[in-house]
RNA sequence: GGCGCUAUCGUCUAGGGGUUAGGACGUGAGAUUCUCAAUCUUAAAACCCGGGUUCGAUUCCCGGUAGCGCUACCA
């Protein structure tokens, strides 16, 4: 038995940044599609003429290009030709497509001209609801008799063109859910085609031309967000009256956010240009997106490659129930991957973040280079994401011993009697040091200090951290000496450890 | 209002007619460290409610409740 090659596709509209949501809808169609060995098409449904940019469909490619998920068929860059041979795959290329398509519904009676009037439809739903009925067509221009739809036609008169629903229940299949089914009354004959008032005159509705799309373009399996689960059935009747095959669904849960309610801007970060920026790594938010909605069979494994998810991933362990976004978990696979990414990647990355400290990358010295990846390697397992950084480091970069000395935490620390003996045992040997101060030496004057001062454990290493970086925690001194040290000597305007000292024992 | 979808720790999930209901994030404790982060160990933490089927339901069925979606000549 031969099974179709199948093909799936992702097709959103560029009316706005490519948002979690749909990065996690597009790789899901994807994952499936190279899991299956079949097809993965983009296609760009930008028929809302007032919303779609070109930019958005840019930035849309982009995106997609930095997840890791490429098209086998799709519009290519702008001004650069699109690949497959089911296109146009821009929805506003293909109205021409739609209207042969509609002439044949409504030659064969599937369709028919509707010339109610929206204040008219207005009334009916009004009616319904008042009569707790389900808010459908009443089906008033279904049976119109040749001669009326001629009179109608001859006066000028505006019409849409409607489905006619046949009287049986729509099914369907949905690999996430199972069995679907809809009554066809709740349906009722759905337009297809809007009337000639307004902009957006003689333009298919999403509803019709996804379905022609999805028929011409021979998509096998439809995987989509369940907000779609509800238009199902106007779909497959489309389908129907076309006799094309219905395909197989999978409608994925909605992200919500912590308050439950669906994930948006106010919930923070929400879009793949966002996370980027902010400096998540791309298998982080990939594996993340993967894990929101769809478990590994062994209920165990949590990281996984592009190639690993490749391998595991089928629609049937997706999850039908809503999941909330969780920056937390988020948050723990960047670090996971920060670690593992290669050191140079990482710098390079994070380079931006330190416009204002640094020289651009490729105009820094070697010198600068090297400290600043040994600057990245020590701070990178202290943050989140890479933005966080210049914040982690900044007291590297910028010493301030009067905010040091004033900060209540510090006080407390301060405020021990050994303290400013601790204090003033380094002030002495940093002055009467020449040179830079290696960690070997620190350590020999660190056990001086103790003997001198009597202090031990935190009352001996707390007042020298703040003296030298304005905190009572962070990285070892064996790490953050040569850090000080040697970009004190880079022209960055970097503190020394004896400018250090000096400036905060020092009057 | 109508229709539909959903319901296991705080969160993401595994599981499934009899289980000590498993894993991960987060949280608490401990180890390590001068400290923080990291790391390791460890603890607490869940089957929405009510009926039915059954010797036995968290699991299957029905109802309720709640959340979400659709209910457009938006996509």
């Amino acid at each position: 038995m031969t099974t179709k090659r199948t093909r799936v596709r992702f097709a959103p509209s560029p009316t706005g940044l490519l948002h979690v949501g749909n990065a996690r809808t597009a790789l899901y169609n994807w994952l499936f599609a190279r899991h299956t060995g079949g097809d993965f098409l983009l296609r760009i449904e930008d028929t809302d003429l007032e919303r779609s940019e070109v930019r958005y469909e840019a930035q849309l490619l982009e995106d997609m290009r930095w997840l890791g998920l490429d098209w086998d068929e799709g519009p290519g860059q702008p001004g650069e030709p699109e690949v497959g041979n089911f296109g146009p795959y821009r929805q506003s290329e293909r109205l021409a497509l739609y209207a042969e398509h509609t002439e044949r519904l409504l030659a064969e009676g599937k369709a028919y001209r509707c010339f109610c009037t929206t204040e008219e439809l207005e009334i009916e739903r009004k009616q319904a609801a008042a009569e707790h009925g389900s808010q459908v067509y009443s089906g008033r221009c279904r049976n119109l008799l040749p001669t009326e739809i001629e009179k109608n036609l001859a006066e000028g008169k505006h019409f849409a063109v409607r489905l006619r629903i046949e009287d049986r229940p729509l099914r369907f299949h949905d690999l996430v859910r199972g069995p679907v089914e809809f009554a066809a009354e709740t349906v009722s004959d759905p337009v297809l085609v809007r009337s000639a008032s307004g902009v957006s005159a003689g333009i298919p509705v999403y509803n019709y031309v996804v379905t022609v799309d999805d028929a011409l373009m021979e998509i096998t399996h439809v995987i989509r967000g369940d907000d779609h689960l509800s238009n199902t059935p106007k779909q497959v009747a489309i389908y129907e009256a076309f006799d094309w095959a219905v395909p197989e669904f999978a409608h994925l849960s909605t992200i919500l956010g912590a308050d439950r309610e669906r994930l948006s801007k106010r919930h923070g970060a929400t879009s793949i240009a966002t996370f980027r920026e902010m400096g998540y790594l791309p298998e982080a938010l990939v594996n993340y997106l993967a894990l929101l909605g769809w478990g590994a069979e062994d209920g165990k494994t949590e990281t996984f490659t592009l190639e690993e998810l490749t391998r595991a991933f089928t629609l049937e362990r997706v999850t039908p129930s809503p999941a909330i976004f969780d920056f937390e978990k988020l948050n723990w696979l960047n670090r996971h991957y920060l670690k593992l990414a290669a050191p140079e990647r990482v710098v390079a990355l994070t380079w931006r973040y330190f416009a204002d400290r640094l020289p651009a990358q490729d105009a820094a010295t070697g010198a600068i280079q090297d400290w600043f990846a040994r600057l990245v390697a020590v701070f990178a397992p202290y943050v989140d994401c890479l933005e966080q950084l210049p914040a982690k480091t900044a007291f590297v970069f910028g010493f301030d011993a009067e905010a040091a000395r004033m900060s209540e935490e510090n006080a407390e620390v301060l405020a021990v009697d050994s303290a400013q003996t601790v204090l003033g045992e380094l002030a002495g040997r940093v002055r009467a040091h020449t040179g830079v101060v290696i960690p070997e030496t620190f350590k020999v004057w660190m056990n001086e200090i103790k003997a001198a001062s009597g202090a031990k454990g935190k009352d001996l290493f707390h007042p020298v951290r703040i003296a030298l970086t304005g905190a009572h925690s962070g990285p070892d001194f064996d790490k953050l000496l040569p850090l000080i040290e040697g970009g004190a000597v880079l022209g960055l305007g970097i503190a020394s450890v004896r400018e250090r000292v000096e400036r905060f024992v020092g009057v």
